[in-house]
DNA sequence: GTTGAGCGTT
């Protein structure tokens, strides 16, 4: 990425449009007033679902200052898309953490982003197989196999800190709020509470004496594979205008 | 290699 222009890069903070609208929808619609670098639109951590609201970067700062102040108002599917200057940098998970103290609640699962030349996809294999899997693995498969160490709650491994913390984190210390396990898809383990009380007769010991590493939380996989990632119809339409800005994929 | 857990909605 080309990381903040400069300490000025905008972006602006475009809200309104509906859930089922994917990065790539809002690309399109701004593309036209010039280079986006970046739409993304985050979800929530734990839900998966799109927290109604997304950022969107223009390459180039004067653009995205012409959009906002040409008051040019943007409809996407019959609603009228309110924007406005992002206000800040985008928290990292880090920060995140930090405003725990109230952000505990919310949160927020990965989100939908969408970059500008994420042209992979050479013709080289028959896609027209099955998108799905192959969406899978479309990203480097190798890479993501190995390092489950980054993306976070996507689906199996639910614990961002887990990973986090396995070296990579300088300072490991982890906040004692335990509540950090993220996406745990009610558990059913976890919903049967009361039961043990009054459960007489099924309660052998042997049973409880094998303590299996109960840590882990296995989120029940991802809400559906509502990565956004996934098809993507448009984008190559708005992709072919935008080749230009070939700068990652990740 | 610079992240994707950035302002929502009382």
């Amino acid at each position: 990425m080309p990381r903040d222009r400069n300490d000025n890069s905008v972006s602006l903070h475009v809200s309104g449009f509906k859930d089922s609208t994917r990065p790539s929808d809002l690309a399109s619609l701004f593309e036209p007033h010039g280079r986006i670098a970046d739409v993304y639109i985050p979800k929530d951590y734990y839900t998966g679902r799109p927290r109604g609201f997304a950022y969107v970067q223009y390459y180039d700062e004067e653009d995205a200052r012409r959009v906002y102040e040409s008051g040019e108002s943007f409809t996407l599917d019959g609603r009228k898309l309110e924007i406005q200057y992002a206000q800040g940098r985008r928290k990292t998970p880090n920060q995140m953490r930090g405003q725990s103290g109230r952000g505990d609640r919310r949160r927020s699962r990965s989100a939908d982003r969408y970059r500008p030349s994420a042209r992979r996809y050479s013709r080289s294999r028959s896609r027209s197989r099955s998108p799905v899997r192959r969406r899978r693995d479309s990203r480097s498969p190798v890479r993501r196999a190995r390092s489950r160490s980054r993306t976070p709650p996507r689906r199996r491994s639910p614990s961002p800190r887990r990973a986090g913390n396995s070296r990579r984190s300088p300072s490991p210390r982890r906040l004692p709020s335990r509540s950090r396990s993220p996406p745990r898809r009610r558990s059913i383990s976890r919903e049967r509470p009361s039961r043990s009380r009054s459960q007489s007769h099924g309660a052998s010991p042997r049973r409880a004496a094998s303590p299996r590493r109960a840590a882990s939380p296995r989120p029940a996989a991802s809400p559906r594979r509502t990565d956004g990632w996934g098809e993507e119809p448009k984008v190559s339409e708005w992709e072919e205008g935008n080749g230009a800005y070939g700068s990652y994929g990740w």
